[in-house]
DNA sequence: GTCGAATTCGGTAACGTTATGGCGGTCAGC
DNA sequence: GCTGACCGCCATAACGTTACCGAATTCGAC
């Protein structure tokens, strides 16, 4: 309701100078500004976000393009804390921040460029790469600011957030050698995904370091669902020769793999020795001795925010990358 | 890039006629129609959202109020299906969903007040409403499309979708009766939340049905984090004359009722029965045998915007109430 | 006392879209 | 052949904001 034109009809003024005072302007006398913002605070003015986005280009509005499952809400559970951060992070930087949802169906490529010819956001944020990702040049090459979570594998710097799997790949393998394991299992997601390589490459450094061999039966692909995780798990323990230590790919990969576990009345902790990342504590609310990288991920969520806000102030600026730790909580 | 203006001067039509040959005016010839779509496919035009939303006043994006839990997000465990099916929802009816989060720090009413000062949305998405809830009052006397996730106790007719909980906590406890449960305990989440209220009444309700006077002592009140779930479950199991019956409040609930069970070697479904409600299919995940009432949130979500739609495209026509069913899946 | 600079404000135009009134031209009806 | 209706299109204005240029006043400096 209440716009620049009331209250400089209010105050006898002018719409422009309204304007400039509500923004501090120097070219506005103090008193001035002071009578002003009391007459917005009193009347309730909200300046009209179209009227500023059509004028500035701005919009003050950020897009997060996030994949959905529809099939199996629970392994997402990590992109909870991961919108509570962008969304707070957004809202105290002064944006709001828009979900665009994609479907298994969508095209990724063809979102982005809907969003760019919408071109209704400020900036993008843009998860789950592959290799190679087509939607890092073309953002770039576009011009519109952007942060990726998550890494690809181009020789073109861009600014990304991402979890630092490799590291903990590496630490979760090494902890459970000190605890005795040799024959360490692996769980991996989708093979295509940058994530798989980066943690089969810290599991290959710590048996590298430790001289064992690397037995590819022990590595489990796919184990982005709890039935294929159990399954697999199921007949690592049913060899002739089973793993003794699990390094667990997320929550729902861990679930799966207690599973297979309680069915042959096996005991985590004592017959195998679990290490998972979790991101929403739920391996700690769980009966069992699990160790866990904990990963922040309303932290990246944030950090997300703060780099493409740089990004938009200084679109020619240093392109910032982040790498996050995980942080290892033993089992007990 | 794209405008209106340049599509008009690429086919020395004016700005009007290009702008009604788009949505199909009556008053444009056919054959206009298709040269003017024509070269808007050619150049990639996409209408400026801001520069319609100033015009028309209509900004084609709804707002959903969330309050984040920063401190434990497994409790919210619920809220990632529910934004799924709006967010699906949305956009399939041209929308685009805007996520504003409150911590606990904010003051709910202040942040409707905000939404509709900067009129930024077409409508809102309201959540765990309170007793009496004074942002329906503030919505309705503005004018301002809303649908509301659960219910108040309000005389005032306003829209909503709400899960059945009162239904559901009294199935939950004739099951438990069934296999022959009579000191049935029952969890509830924050008192004043008018969810608990319907829990507590379906629980009476199946309770006066059999005859079984109600004992205050099984019926726990702030089940909502695993800790409080585990220290209360523990003392009614210890207490001289246990329950051997549990209707959960949620996934959180239930987990802190294992992690008791597990500290003192009882197993679920032989010495205690459980049944849950579980919207993410966490409790099919463990391995126990526990009943479970699923609640589809993703379908929750999807009326949400379906109520909210129709609130938006005819403000005076009749108000919607959705009351969504659970399913209740047998423990084996 | 004059001039230039600084200070403080106002008017105009523009962002891209749509609503509205109007303007030629065609064509049927009498 | 004239009137009126209608068709197809255009020009203008407006939504609320900000950028830009200009205008009025004051003030110090020479």
């Amino acid at each position: 309701m209440a716009n620049l034109k009331q209250i400089a009809a209010e105050l006898s003024l002018s719409v422009t100078t309204v304007s400039r005072a509500l923004k501090d302007g120097p070219e506005v006398l103090p008193s001035t500004i002071a009578r002003v913002k009391e007459a917005a605070k009193r009347v309730g003015y909200l300046p009209n976000h179209h009227g500023r986005a059509l004028k500035t280009g701005r919009t003050q509005t950020l897009t997060a393009v996030l994949p959905m499952e529809t099939r199996d809400h629970l392994s997402d559970l990590l992109k909870l804390p991961l919108i509570e951060g962008m969304t707070l992070a957004a809202r105290q930087a002064g944006y709001s921040l828009s979900i665009y949802s994609t479907t298994p169906d969508d095209d990724p490529v063809e979102s982005v460029q809907r969003q760019l010819q919408a071109r209704s956001a400020d900036g993008l944020i843009i998860t789950r790469l592959v290799s190679a990702d087509p939607r890092v040049k073309l953002l770039l090459d576009r011009g519109m600011p952007f942060v990726a979570f998550g890494r690809t594998d181009l020789d073109i710097a861009y600014p990304y957030v991402d979890v630092d799997n490799e590291q903990i790949a590496y630490e979760a393998t090494r902890r459970l050698m000190d605890i005795g394991c040799r024959r360490i299992a692996l769980q991996l997601l989708v093979p295509e995904d940058q994530t798989s390589a980066m943690r089969l490459s810290g599991y290959g450094r710590a048996m590298a370091e430790a001289g064992i061999p690397i037995d590819q039966s022990l590595i489990g692909h796919g184990m982005f669902t709890m039935e294929s995780s159990a399954g697999w798990f199921d007949r690592l323990l049913a060899s002739s020769d089973p793993s003794t230590g699990l390094a667990c790919a997320n929550e729902l990969g861990l679930l799966g793999a207690l599973h297979a576990l309680g069915k042959r009345g096996l005991t985590p902790g004592r017959d195998v020795h679990i290490v998972t990342r979790d991101s929403t504590r739920l391996a700690r609310f769980l009966p069992a001795k699990i160790g866990v990288h904990f990963v922040d991920m309303a932290g990246v969520g944030r950090k997300l925010i703060e780099v493409l806000e740089s990004r938009i102030i200084n679109p020619l600026g240093p392109v910032e990358t982040v790498l996050v730790q995980g942080r290892f909580e033993p089992a007990e």
